[in-house]
DNA sequence: GCGGGATGCATAATCGATTTAGCAGTACGA
DNA sequence: TCGTACTGCTAAATCGATTATGCATCCCGC
């Protein structure tokens, strides 16, 4: 069924089939006529040919979602999840290219998503990071998600400014003051795998609320690796050190493995100890009692990417928020209630 | 850059350019032409425009995966990955498009994905099942990926036969013959959410396997939801019944509440009681001490699922063999080792 | 009765490739 | 010398849309 099959069946010709149907005409065309022509297309239920479109008009209505990774956490998948919505609202259509990092491949996969004719070009990173791209044409629209380039400067990131103030704030609301900090230490910087912008930011904005409230790190512990184990000899480190009443952790799995710790110290969540951490990874809801962590905004940044491409969104840095999502690891601090016995 | 500047510097047709670049000339271009063209070619930089390849050869080079969810676990996740890789190493590309199991949207997106003139669907489910989908063209190439459709034939399946016998083989192997079920009782024929073709297979799989191996189950407990407190219930149950040393779980989250019951009684794992599951989920890997599990083989479906699209392979349905991952759960049954004391 | 403008539609060019049919030129055998 | 068969390439149609231009026709005022 193409275009030409409705204006024979209509008896007009194809220009003004598509005039009509593209609703370009104005009131240059008779509205029998228009009537007619609608009423052909819907009955061989015609669907335009977006291939013949796309090299007519240079648009295909079709998004690359170009990704060093998809499938090792929910995270990269929350983003394409946030990017399909926004792609399924607005007519579009994505084209997901995975290059596990491999620059080859990341040049490969630009130029195999540019001979489709994409409409643009989103860059993400599962971990927000800067990225080496390899050169293409300025008229090519892209956009960084989760991730920053200084060729490209429309880019999506999570606030974790104010991430972090949020973090500490759910801690000081209940009334902590003197907080453990898991993941990172001021002193030595040592915290995370690599050095970031956004830990930067996120410890920035830690510092920042932890002031204004008047609270203070009794005790902290940085670690390269950011997994249970090393939360768990970190959070264990400090229980013994001192009477820690809060834990800030900077990611989920260091909560976990801080919640094991907890538990082998005979202490109970929240009543004893209260833990705020980051990300709202899948463990975040499996634990019990439930860690309140401030989120990754990971759907949200995607669906942006898609939206801010398909507008035409002028070329900045945007940030989106950070939620917390509260689910009972803080309880308000009750003075001796802990270490009664 | 198109065609017409390459033939342009080397002084051709179109035509000719097109023939040399696309190697069907055979002999009769001199080959002194084809290296100009070649040269050309190369020094533009010059890339076909797949649109234009499209409309003219109806051949997209693009693969739609049309999925019930991408996100949700990472099981999807790993099929896509799959699938990616072939696409890759096929010069082909993946549009990826998530409907969560509503039939509109499902039927919005086959529609979206022939307008592109994509050369074959590949329609994934989430969890191995029978799907509705929309009618459309005989024409268009589909293949069913971990699900399962009348008008369809093609489809790509675990082999949940050989999945059941491959873990009952783990324990019996190790010199079990008393193991306790978690999940399903063939008595009630409680176990699993839905009615499950993949389901049926597999437990028929395990009841050859333990006939063939004289074990039998001295334990049953079914339960509609297959998640970790479920697995906690049933194994503290069949632990309080009698001497169980030896759990089959039907996946690694009900393993995992199994895991917990078992350290509550105070026992060890493998060297009081052995574990087997299916799945190969990511828990699998961080419990302690690692889950031996039958791996439902999501990559290597989704990779054959692009693969037979390209090549056109007949229409048939394939069963992808699942794989044990040893891991430690399991250890040779020593008669006594347990509640000596 | 005629110029001018609006109306309603068609013609044809175009996007960038592929592919069929065919045109020159040469070689060769009879 | 002529017919035939290759060889090496080009012209032009084609895929299915969009869009600039242009051609009738009619209406209107003068």
């Amino acid at each position: 069924m193409t275009l030409a099959d409705v204006a024979r069946m209509a008896g007009v010709s194809s220009a003004s089939a598509s005039l009509i149907l593209n609703r370009r005409a104005g009131t240059r065309i008779s509205s029998e006529t228009q009537e007619r022509v609608r009423t052909a297309a819907r009955e061989l239920g015609y669907r335009p040919n977006i291939a013949a479109q796309s090299l007519r008009t240079d648009k295909s209505h079709t998004v690359a979602f170009v990704s060093d990774f998809v499938s090792t956490t929910r995270f990269a998948a929350r983003m394409i999840r946030g990017a399909m919505k926004a792609a399924d609202e607005l007519g579009q259509v994505l084209i997901v290219v995975e290059t596990e990092g491999d620059v080859e491949r990341e040049a490969r996969a630009m130029h195999t998503v540019l001979d489709r004719q994409v409409d643009g070009i989103i860059l993400a990173a599962e971990r927000a990071r800067a990225v080496d791209i390899p050169d293409f044409p300025d008229s090519v629209n892209v956009i960084m998600l989760n991730a920053m380039n200084d060729a490209h400067p429309h880019a999506i990131l999570p606030d974790e400014l104010q991430g972090g103030r949020t973090a500490v704030r759910e801690l000081t609301a209940a009334g902590h003051r003197d907080i453990g900090l898991v993941g990172y230490d001021f002193e030595s910087g040592i915290g995370g795998s690599s050095p970031s912008v956004t830990l930067e930011r996120r410890m920035h904005g830690i510092r920042e609320q932890m002031a204004a409230d008047r609270a203070r790190f009794i005790a902290q512990g940085g670690s390269r690796r950011w997994e249970p184990e090393e939360g768990y000899r970190i959070a264990r480190a400090q229980l013994r050190a001192g009477p820690v009443r809060a834990f800030l952790c900077l990611n989920d799995r260091l909560a976990f493995g801080a919640y094991q710790a907890i538990a082998e110290a005979g202490l109970t969540i929240p009543d004893d100890i209260s833990v705020v951490s980051f990300d709202d990874d899948d463990i975040s809801s499996y634990l019990r009692p439930g860690l309140t962590t401030v989120a990754l905004p990971h759907e949200a940044m995607g669906r942006l990417a898609v939206e801010r491409l398909y507008r035409g969104s002028p070329a900045e840095e945007v940030l989106v928020a950070m939620p917390s999502i509260r689910r009972g690891s803080v309880a308000p601090l009750s003075v001796g209630a802990r270490r009664t016995g």
